[in-house]
DNA sequence: TGCATATATATCGATCCGATATACTGTTTG
DNA sequence: CAAACAGTATATCGGATCGATATATATGCA
């Protein structure tokens, strides 16, 4: 899934400017599972004009820059159908937080456990994030979504509750050994 | 963490040719939380030589292109430290599969259903291959990782079987009221 | 025989990302 | 009160990255 075709599905939703579905990756319900920055929205938004599948309207504001809102065509939700009706390809994750965790043998046991704390501190607020948007009842295929996002945060949370002594134990034995 | 650093990371455990340094990021030990494909990791290789924190040497092999291995220099063992000890960025995660699932409503729930087979049968896979990996006793930093990996895809495949039902039950209404 | 897979290198174009530029408003803080 | 900072809104640039492709040979398999 291209820039493009994520622009679509944040379009399919409503009317936006590129500078509200930016905001869609940074705090919607798209946050937890793909992003976007302005680096590839504004040109995206660009192209899919060109090709048809998105128009633009240009609202006047006072005292602040024209705001371009987009709309989807019908070829554009055509495009977004075919994209969905694809075999999604493999999630990609980068996790900087495990490649460092990977050499914590090269760090003071209390930098690793800060590490972990913050970490932690860091899905509470996710979680708190995410819980707030979901709604009882709801068994909308976004809801669907959202709820999965939870379950992997308080996944990620628990294991390094329940875990993280064994490894900044273990750091510190070593050091005691030196 | 671009992909010199990585490529850093992967020779802190021994010589590698740029090849078998890909194949770290395909089944190694990195695998589950960094990528890297050749289009990266040759030209990173080129760049960490010429800064002097690796060194080559070719291997000559009978029929076959000759062997470039790469070890580390002092200096690259200190950039990897250096790396390793700033605060890692967020976490990036870009899964095609949940926003296909946002999309559900757009799909036949037939097709929903056998989308979640198809993701619940790769968790099984990585779990068997993440899980054949995993020693007892084992309480180094990679293996702390490794069953990070584990944690992390037996959650998703339990919320997957244990939720699937509503996303798909939901849709199938849906096509029955219409 | 032909095909796929594995070993091994490398590049190219398209795309993507982070930083930066511009410009005004509103709020907070020294 | 001014300066600094955060928010709204656009857009581009250079460097990094990704997927596809090119090249060459050996092995295994149907």
């Amino acid at each position: 899934m291209d820039t493009r075709v994520l622009c679509l599905g944040v379009l399919s939703q409503g009317e936006f400017s590129g500078y509200e579905i930016r905001k869609h990756f940074e705090e919607g319900p798209f946050a937890h599972f793909q992003e976007a920055g302005f680096g590839s929205i504004y040109p995206a938004l660009k192209r899919l004009t060109e090709d048809g599948l998105v128009t633009c309207v240009e609202h006047q504001q006072d005292s602040r820059p024209d705001k371009k809102v987009y709309r989807l065509t019908a070829a554009g939700r055509q495009a977004l159908f075919d994209a969905v009706a694809r075999a999604p390809a493999d999630d990609k994750l980068r996790s900087d937080f495990l490649f460092v965790l990977f050499f914590a043998d090269l760090l003071a046991p209390g930098k690793v456990d800060r590490l972990i704390d913050d970490r932690i501190a860091l899905h509470e607020h996710v979680l708190a994030k995410l819980e707030g948007c979901d709604r009882r009842h709801d068994h909308s295929a976004p809801a669907f979504v959202l709820r999965y996002g939870i379950a992997m945060h308080r996944a990620a949370k628990a294991y390094l509750e329940t875990h993280r002594h064994e490894l900044v134990g273990a750091l510190l034995q070593r050091e005691v050994a030196e």
